[in-house]
DNA sequence: CATAATGGCCGAATGAAATTAAGCATCAAT
DNA sequence: ATTGATGCTTAATTTCATTCGGCCATTATG
């Protein structure tokens, strides 16, 4: 093995996507149940072709996984809602990341600003939603919440390949994306 | 046609998933590349029966898609931020819409609390965030902004099937859930 | 400059999985 | 009790994922 073999493989794995991975990924984002001949089809490729993509990207950690989206009101969950928490010290405690566990929390973020961590939190009712402000609350160190609750989504999806380009855009012009 | 048809059909798109189909969601969520003969040996049915469940778990909404979940990172944006939006007057304009377009606004909510909107965005850069809050501030009825960058995630994911049971819970007690 | 080696693609072949079909049990309502 | 609907099973068929061998382009190497 030469030395850059491995030069070659990490910069693989951190070098950018190609236009052919990023119309692959386009694709999978909306719609993971594609054929491989059609997502071929779709970019420009074989079938076999798309798939050592595929394979590739999945290798990489481009790819994290394939999943159901499912309808939060289905499973009744029709409450979401974002929860600020001020913590005395630092945030990041045992005691704190536990609420994870519970399948109403789906993301658990520390930020800059005000507050030091951010919950996103969907919840049956407003009932289960003072249920976890009351563990919050019973948690050590956690000192104040602020919650938004939402009343309306107008878009909830998740990351996206694509990337704007022009950005200080001039009043209300169309923003220019790539990787399409 | 009796007329409990239409009863029997609009209950079936709202009625509660049973245990069964919780099951199934999941498996599916947690990996949507499953066989349906594995899928079926996990929740102890058939490869049609379990097909035919997702089938039907798919019509009703309940499945909204499978898609491909993929790392921010690999596409280059590694800055995620909360947004809170002040607006003069009602919110939902049509020009404070337009900025879902964006590949990097992942999320658009109303929200009840001190903010008006509440965005979640992925962009390249502190200064690709800049540019997207430009073009907020260029928007008509915007107000003012608040940021808040994420720091670090310790916990992000696609809605869960599990919904926790026994709410107000005693110090730092474990969640019980049901939907295993 | 020539040549080997690598990476990426294609078409064809193979094997696995999705999907359909047919039959049976259970439950509800007539 | 009987009919109809629902949901499951096994078995059969067809579609698709996956592998294989060869080709072309680009890049490293003598």
């Amino acid at each position: 093995m030469k030395e850059t073999d491995d030069i070659r493989s990490l910069a693989a794995a951190t070098q950018q996507l190609d236009p052919m991975d990023r119309k692959i990924l386009a694709v999978l984002v909306e719609d993971a149940t594609v054929s491989y001949a059609e997502l071929g089809k779709r970019v420009g490729l074989s079938a076999p072709a798309a798939h050592e993509r595929v394979k590739r990207l999945k290798k990489s950690g481009a790819i994290r996984r394939m999943a159901a989206l499912i309808d939060p009101g289905a499973v009744g969950k029709g409450l979401l809602a974002f929860i600020h928490v001020d913590t005395s010290g630092w945030g990041k405690t045992p005691a704190l990341m536990a609420i994870a566990e519970c399948p109403e929390v789906e993301e658990v973020h520390s930020v800059a600003g005000d507050a030091c961590m951010l919950l996103k939190v969907r919840a049956a009712s407003t009932r289960a939603l003072e249920g976890l402000l009351a563990r919050l609350y019973d948690t050590p160190g956690v000192k104040a919440t602020r919650s938004y609750v939402v009343l309306s989504t107008y878009l909830e999806r998740p990351p996206q390949p694509g990337v704007t380009l022009s950005w200080p855009v001039p009043k209300a012009a169309r923003p220019v994306e790539i990787a399409q």
